[in-house]
DNA sequence: TCTTTAATAAGAATTAATCTTAATTAAAGT
DNA sequence: ACTTTAATTAAGATTAATTCTTATTAAAGA
């Protein structure tokens, strides 16, 4: 996605959203957006004050979090921050339930019996092969 | 796995790393093994000083990361408790190096085109199915 | 341009997680 | 049973991530 139709469609998803299209969260997409590196917040704010010396950390976390209820950005590989743990240490998958935060275990054989794709194997040592399902449980469902 | 066996094989594995089999061990890893709602370190602790009154909570977070470096334990749903980001919210997946906490997108159209086992319908409604791969990325590989 | 109201900055506050030190406890080996 | 030594407790300090509070600023519409 080149540049600009980025920054359009980032404007547009703003204004359907009665959200005003600040100086501070434009350039937070911006750069989240030209990065790989899925960077933490404290890491973007890092990029950003060497433009923005102003900019604090509190508008980054707000921003993002913001940004996150639009779908224009994604948090990855974290639950609300907070480390849980199992026991079970064969072979699963899980399901996490967006809403409530549950966590469920399955199986899935024809899943663990797949290949990952030959142009990942000059990425390193791969020593974990796991699904994760996001969603809303049965549970949460039917509160509404 | 039966409640004996679980307990057999736990004080073989302290054993066979020197580690003591303490009450507190050994009630932290059977309060886990029990459980399927994946708890943190806090929940575990509140379920336990109900039995034992004097354990601390240094003393749950202290032993589950031994138990995880012994491969007990498992910690899921987490990158050293801090959220990071994206703006790439096309279907993708990610691996995840364990040592330099690198994150690198990939796609995976074989396994986007799977469904998911039938039984795993009755959870809930799923909004996402991605893979997770873990492991040693290439750089941090030739480091050694 | 003026006004309204949402958004931001700055710093305080919170929360999870870890560390410190010293004193006590209790495994495990003799 | 005795001894050694690792592990735990207690209590507080510390660090890091995240969120809250309040006064100020600036976007968007009139």
């Amino acid at each position: 996605m080149d540049k600009n139709k980025q920054t359009a469609r980032f404007e547009e998803v703003c204004r359907e959203n009665g959200l005003k299209v600040t100086h501070q969260r434009l350039e937070i997409y911006r750069t989240l957006a030209q990065s790989d590196a899925h960077p933490s917040a404290e890491a973007l704010h890092k990029l950003l004050v060497e433009k923005m010396p102003t900019l604090s950390i509190d508008t980054v976390y707000r921003t993002l979090a913001t940004f996150e209820e639009l779908g224009l950005v994604k948090r990855v590989g974290t639950m609300a921050s907070r480390a849980r743990f199992e026991a079970k240490i064969d072979q699963h998958h899980h399901f996490f339930c967006d809403q409530c935060g549950q966590l469920i275990d399955f199986t899935w054989n024809s899943f663990d019996a797949m290949y990952i794709p030959e142009e990942m194997k000059g990425l390193g040592k791969i020593l974990e092969k796991n699904v994760v399902l996001h969603g809303i449980c049965s549970k949460c469902l039917s509160k509404k």
